[in-house]
DNA sequence: TAGATTGTTAATCGATTAACAATC
DNA sequence: TAGATTGTTAATCGATTAACAATC
């Protein structure tokens, strides 16, 4: 990502903590709440009020002459912020262990499968939490007839850049990277990698760590 | 996290970087390559020289003789960082969605499962993946049988606190967080939060970005 | 008014990047 | 030697945190 795109899209730490804003702000709205304050949000979420106030800014949240903030209208400034208004048409490629698990797992606010890919012929025609599986090489043509916005890559590593290859010439606009495979794409094919490998590094230098510490 | 362990824990984002190198490294060395150079590693893995410099040199690596890093002695080094030599003994709680597919997961290096639990009665007795899924109620008894190192919390966000409320007098040392929930914990347990609703918000903003700006 | 709030500007802190010395 | 390397020190950049002004 270049210099420019980078400071166009603004500052990313925030960006990635707006969900957890979102899931405390619609907390609030179900409990009747309808002014919260920074202070209030940080105490629940264990962080500083300035960080919260810092990040709200960036979706530019309706404030009630500064008594804090209106729990509908910044739900609504976060979803538009992140485009969550409407769900993002997604699908996923490679239905192995932790693809099958993306397809089932409902926490995304913001995406709705309308189909997996895969190669193995034993998988396709089966249908996982509800999600048909197509032949892989009939994504290009599933892509003409169907609007799909996000791919998500759950290949192995070794295929993930080829698979790439195959499809980047279909009109998508996202892919969301499960594998360790570094990729290259298209400019206007916005790029995603989730490390789940990065997070479990830095839990076991946590541990390393509390180790030599003696607490006994 | 205080200050002062964060300080002592090193660097963070060079932490998180390591499973990348170690993947490289052991692709260089199952092609029977002996030496490696920051440069070659920087430019397979699209990032700058010095990054991997700096990244390497909290793991300590051989080096020969400023030819570039020996691949066996430099994955030794990082699983050494890592205490990766000996995987960890894991539990998971909660046999969802997200958690069985966890449990299927083989892209970990570093964890070997003993065992999952639920309250559901319909799920405990069942095998998932190879793991025995047993009562939650039986969680501390089973501790007391088997080390447990490492507890992956995949609950509903609703009772990850009481869940670990529930378990944290058994002797584990971490807890890696897949739900969305804030959790306080015993200062001894290692604590990490695993958060992929932050990876799809970036993914959102970066689309948002580019339909922003004009291609075609 | 007084107290508490947001919004904004400034200060601090840490991570990234650059430059270069030492070495083979 | 010459060229390329690691290791280290310095500079830059950006994110976090603090301080405070403006407002109700």
């Amino acid at each position: 990502m270049s210099e420019t795109i980078k400071k166009r899209l603004g500052k990313v730490p925030s960006i990635r903590r707006l969900p957890l804003y979102l899931d405390r702000l619609i907390d609030c709205k179900n409990k009747g709440i309808t002014i919260v304050t920074s202070s209030e949000l940080a105490k629940e979420m264990g962080m500083l009020p300035i960080v919260v106030k810092k990040d709200l800014q960036l979706v530019e949240p309706p404030t009630k002459k500064r008594a804090g903030y209106l729990v509908d209208g910044t739900i609504d400034a976060i979803q538009s912020f992140l485009d969550w208004h409407q769900p993002y048409s997604a699908v996923l490629i490679g239905v192995g262990n932790l693809g099958s698990a993306l397809l089932g797992y409902h926490g995304f606010n913001g995406i709705n499968f309308i189909g997996a890919f895969d190669i193995d012929k034993a998988k396709i025609g089966q249908s996982i939490h509800g999600v048909p599986v197509h032949d892989l090489n009939h994504f290009s043509s599933f892509a003409t007839k169907k609007k799909i916005d996000i791919v998500i890559l759950a290949t192995p590593a070794s295929v993930a850049q080829e698979t790439v290859n195959k499809i980047s010439m279909s009109p998508i606009k996202a892919i969301w990277n499960f594998t360790p495979a570094k990729l290259h794409v298209l400019p206007h094919i916005a790029l995603q990698r989730e490390d789940l490998s990065a997070g479990l590094a830095e839990l076991c230098a946590k541990i390393k760590h509390n180790k030599q510490q003696s607490f006994f």
